[in-house]
RNA sequence: CGGGGUGUGGCUCAGGUGGUAGAGCGCUUGGUUCGGGACCAAGAGGCCGGAAGUUCAAGUCUUCUCACUCCGACCA
């Protein structure tokens, strides 16, 4: 068989090269294509069928903790941006300019927004008069824009896909509670949709956001071990509001500014997907965001009757998931490997023997497990296996990064086991920037978070050797 | 933004020392097949990433440029 795999479509293997894999991947379960525009990626049906699942997850939770969605324009004028400075210094070496209308030069350039922020307080400022107009809980749904200089396929385009929360609160608690209480509901969401655990940590000054009080984080460990900021939540306590000028009446008629949060995921989920889930065959994906969750394949559909039952057991299954026929006029064996490589969680194999003895084949992607299940209950069976599947994807995900995670007492440690087993570091630091810098200058590791579940791994500082203030997860990044 | 690699039918690639293109897969049609990427037959399809130059003659040599990809510095 090996023989005839290299005739077809075959993937780098993932552990021989894990880049190439990645990108093999993308390409090969059809979830992107390239555009001609550099570091711009074409998102295929398959791929945004994907990310709508996740928006669809997402979107319910957003409403459920109160918010509400807006759009903002996509254009920021220069003198808007420039109203934060940090902010702007933060942005400013990736935004992209509009300089033109037509043929005519614009009087003032506008940025396409690598963010809303700016637009998110304008708005605020017009519309928050008093107490009574707070909590804004306001989110959208949009792209942005970063040029950035180097590009992969959902972890870093020019343009992407992201979903912004900006909320504005009367008190800096009430700001808060709201930026840890969106953290939350993003690492509820990985664990439970997308199958990946994730450590939820405080970012350091160095990597907070641009303009940002506190940035939040969650951290998940890629099957290179390698780290991916995989959702962030930020509390911009009263920075903005003060630059913005956004200001209420209290109930004591004094005027106080509000105090706000934002908090975005994006398209780089899928990556996430991808780098923890999937392996030499292809994309596997959790039950949860597979847009086809069960694929039915009919063996010798030639023959009389065969199509029927195929299709008559699709059409039960659709009352309860989503599930799709194939009846193209492949090979059987062709069309498992197919939807293999889509990451299509259950296959579903209905031949004439099958139909004789009223049973059907089903294999698990993941494990690919193969079992046979009566036809007289198929429907309920399948929902447990797909619900086992998902919990076995978030199990093995968490030993992975168990297996992965480290500790160490010394830079030299953190050294060697990013040169030779890369995962999570979990290692003292005394909280001084300089220790920070000369630990990602001599190993490239960066301080991924500040885990709100601390150790006490040793007294001092991993670099200095002075007294220590926090353990940090150390890692190299995505 | 630096360093490396690659651009030739839809895909993967072959085309020593220059003489206007070839294979496999895929695709189309017909037939036989169908429980892990089937087989036979007949077809369609490319000016060789782009531009300029050298030459009687450029896929092949020179220069410039664009894109993809990998590795670093910066970011979701």
């Amino acid at each position: 068989m090996s023989k005839e795999k290299k005739l077809v479509e075959a993937i780098t293997s993932r552990d021989e090269d894990f880049s190439q894999w990645y990108t093999d991947i993308v390409k090969k379960a059809d979830l992107i294509d390239y555009s001609s525009v550099r570091g711009c990626t074409i998102l295929r049906p398959h791929g945004y069928a994907i990310w709508e699942l996740i928006q669809k997850n997402l979107d319910k939770r957003f409403k459920d903790t109160g918010h509400e969605n807006v759009y903002m324009p996509m254009f920021i004028p220069e003198s808007l941006l420039q109203k934060e400075k940090d902010h702007v210094e933060g942005f400013a070496p990736e935004v992209a300019w509009v300089t033109h209308g037509g043929e005519e030069k614009l009087t003032e350039r506008l940025c396409v927004r690598p963010t809303s922020e700016t637009l998110f307080c304008e708005h605020y400022a017009n519309i928050i008069h008093s107490y009574r107009d707070l909590p804004k809980l306001y989110n959208q749904w949009c792209s942005v824009v970063r040029w950035e200089k180097t590009t992969r396929p959902f972890l870093r385009t020019l343009e992407f896909l992201w979903q912004e929360g900006h909320t504005a609160h009367a008190t800096e608690e009430e700001a808060m509670e709201e930026t840890i209480r969106m953290l939350n509901v993003y690492a509820e969401f990985c664990e439970n949709v997308l199958a990946i655990p994730v450590i939820k940590g405080q970012k350091t000054e160095k990597e907070k956001f641009a303009g940002a009080k506190a940035t939040y984080t969650i951290e998940s460990l890629m099957h290179d071990g390698k780290a991916l900021q995989t959702g962030t939540s930020h509390n911009f306590g009263d920075g903005f509001a003060k630059a913005f000028d956004i200001r209420y009446t209290d109930k004591n008629n004094q005027l106080q500014y509000v105090h706000q949060t934002s908090w975005g995921v994006s398209t780089r989920l899928i990556g996430a997907l991808i780098m923890v889930h999937s392996d030499d065959n292809g994309l596997v994906l959790p039950p949860e965001v597979a847009p086809v969750q069960v694929m039915v394949i009919p063996v010798q559909q030639h023959r009389e009757g065969v199509l029927e039952r195929a299709e008559e057991i699709r059409s039960r299954l659709s009352k309860h998931i989503r599930v799709g026929l194939d009846d193209s006029d492949r090979m059987p064996g062709w069309k498992f490997s197919e939807h293999e490589m889509r990451g299509v969680p259950l296959r579903l194999e209905l031949g004439p023997k099958d139909i004789e003895k009223n049973q059907c084949v089903i294999v698990r992607r993941d494990t690919r497990e193969k079992q046979f299940i009566s036809l007289d209950d198929v429907e309920q069976s399948i929902i447990k296996i797909l619900e086992a599947m998902q919990k076995d994807m978030l199990r093995n995900a968490m030993e992975l990064r168990v297996s992965k995670t480290y500790t160490a007492q010394s830079i030299e440690e953190i050294d060697e086991i990013c040169n030779k087993n890369p995962g999570f570091i979990k290692a003292m630091w005394c909280g001084e920037q300089s220790c920070e810098n000369k630990i990602k200058e001599e190993t490239g590791a960066t301080a991924r978070c500040i885990p709100f579940e601390q150790e006490n791994i040793s007294d001092r500082c991993v670099c200095c050797g002075e007294p220590a203030k926090h353990m940090v997860i150390w890692g190299r990044a995505y």
